[in-house]
DNA sequence: GACAAAATAAAACATATGTTTTAAATAAAT
DNA sequence: ATTTATTTAAAACATATGTTTTATTTTGTC
């Protein structure tokens, strides 16, 4: 884990070396508390760490916290890549399935990879300097693809407008379940999010669209003709 | 504005009170930076207003802005009421149309009430000491209410998990524009958030939820028959 | 106009936080 | 084994922030 390691000189004891200690619990702290209430000295105490640590390995608490985030995506998109078991000559109606799966189970899957929906539901609503990159190394590159699905779906003869507002609909429903957790936790307490919830609300999210997709084009071909 | 005005003695020269001042610029400053990064003597100095007069006024930093945050769901809730301008009578469609229109106006809307959905967006990821009352007075009558348009539409048979994730649909979409907006400015800086365009992002989410609900009462139709 | 209450101002407090400095310990290299 | 570079530790620094205290001014009332 966390891919600078060999940069450091390996302990022959047991105990991970300080830097990496760091990194496993500042994700965890950052995640938990975002960038401003995670404090270093939280980050070092809980990693048995001295707090100069954090200054001496990573410059400062900015460039530590962008590391993370940059690990914790490409963690993300290697698990769950976007086109997650499809080719591109399947039809766009398996592919908008694998599209939409693969992002619920990326936002949502509990163990380290959740680390990347955690922080990036924070950058949303309050972008640091790593925002920039993420839009495009991440959301656009999104963005983009389930654009090229929608517009197969719809048609050639579907405007610009309509292929976007589609997608805005698709992803919307994805991400919801990331940026409403809280209060989806507090509303309907007994609510799990295991795997199965997980692969009933992709599902869902699936059906719904590919219904709304479909009657959009055959309205299209009914005022065309 | 700010309903406790009748409580403190008002003067007859033309500047505001203290106490109001404070909550004109507290609103502002709390929905631009969030209430950590937020700094009462930020907030002062805008109000030019001595830094004691916070504490003075509102006891502490946290009941300013719960104070702000009740005062801007109230106002936002006026002006753009769940059932706007509709009757309990009206077929489910137009009483579903008005709910996302309400919804997104209020979220969107650019004047005094956007406070509130600039406020509410931090709370969902955030969650303050006010959370709950959020839920509780904002989302549940919300979602109790759009089940009950959504039951309409599904027809009796339709199971509560159905009902459950078509609300869910539908408030994803609505509640994307005010969660995206930052992604949204970087990946099309040219798109535009008027009148024009909210009317147009509400009708797609109306004809977008309307063709999936149709399509899942039909397959439900289909297979009991 | 005098007096009491309320509001404002200035300064100090107490604490939390990111960072730096300086010294000690540890590992690697010669 | 000695030396050098790297890492860890302890303490101090510098600053930001919410709050309180104390004094002064303003306002309302008799």
């Amino acid at each position: 884990m966390f891919s600078k390691a060999e940069k450091n000189h390996q302990k022959t004891d047991s105990l991970p070396r300080t830097r990496e200690r760091i990194l496993r619990v500042a994700a965890e702290v950052f995640a938990d508390l975002g960038f401003e209430r995670a404090t270093v000295r939280e980050i070092c105490s809980r990693a048995s760490v001295n707090i100069a640590a954090i200054n001496y390995h990573f410059r400062d608490k900015e460039n530590l916290y962008v590391e993370i985030l940059q690990y914790s995506k490409a963690l993300a998109f290697e698990k769950y890549p976007h086109d997650l078991g499809t080719k591109k000559e399947d039809p766009p109606e398996i592919r908008l399935r694998a599209f939409i799966r693969s992002l619920v189970l990326r936002i949502l899957d509990d163990d380290l990879s959740s680390l990347f929906g955690r922080l990036v539901s924070r950058e949303y609503i309050e972008p640091t300097g790593a925002f920039d990159m993420l839009v495009e190394e991440a959301m656009r590159p999104t963005f983009v693809l389930l654009s090229e699905i929608i517009g197969e779906l719809l048609g050639g003869r579907a405007s610009a407008m309509r292929v976007h507002m589609c997608c805005a609909s698709v992803i919307s429903q994805c991400l919801f379940f990331l940026y409403a957790r809280h209060a989806l936790t507090r509303l309907f307490p007994e609510q799990k999010f295991g795997r199965t919830e997980m692969e009933v609300i992709a599902d869902h999210i699936t059906g719904f669209s590919l219904s709304a997709i479909k009657d959009f084009r055959k309205a299209m071909k009914g005022e065309k003709k």
